[in-house]
DNA sequence: GCCAATTGCAAATCGTTAATTTACACGCTA
DNA sequence: TAGCGTGTAAATTAACGATTTGCAATTGGC
């Protein structure tokens, strides 16, 4: 069902692969987006697109389906705490 | 790295869990969305969002992250089909 | 043949979000 | 103090998703 706990976001994640000395412009400037971009990410105002999973994976050399996962259970987290109507489970046929 | 081949689109896998006899109206109506938006899912014109994912998962009994975890698998596909600019790997200090 | 149901789709509207550039304020440090 | 790095806001632009309305084509029953 449903993970109890608020996941970490992507960005926060991120945080921790990003070397010590490097500063974020350096991080943007090296994925080829601009320093409001990554800032953003880091700091939970923005997502990880599919486009940027990929970039992240050729920098990091990750999967792209690491980020682009971490993102869309962030995803399932936040629409699980909006109210969605009742939906009765479809009976399938035995 | 990449998926070798074009991933099925998330509508038509789940055009086989609608039952037979079921139209796509009615499963619209269960699922709590326009006709047109389920039509627009089933034949790949819209992807499934956080939220649909969690109603399918509702009526399918089935968890969200099948169908959100397939529409990440074809957003990355798409987005790969996309040029990136050259991103030189991150030297990880040792 | 006729009619109703079903469906795919287009168009218009609305809301959300990502990405950019530009700009400003704050904090740290050489 | 001057400069760098940063977070963030504002304004723009570009995608999408979702809805409603409407239309055309198909199909099945009568």
């Amino acid at each position: 069902m449903s993970r109890m706990h608020n996941p970490a976001h992507p960005g926060e994640v991120l945080r921790e692969w990003i070397p010590e000395g490097m500063t974020v412009s350096q991080a943007a400037g090296q994925l080829g987006v601009s320093r409001v971009t990554l800032s953003k990410i880091l700091n939970g105002k923005s997502g990880i697109t599919a486009d940027m999973a990929l970039r992240l994976a050729a920098w990091l050399n990750t999967s792209a389906e690491v980020w682009a996962d971490m993102q869309t259970q962030w995803e399932i987290w936040q629409a699980e705490q909006n109210p969605r109507p009742v939906i009765r489970p479809l009976k399938l046929a035995a």
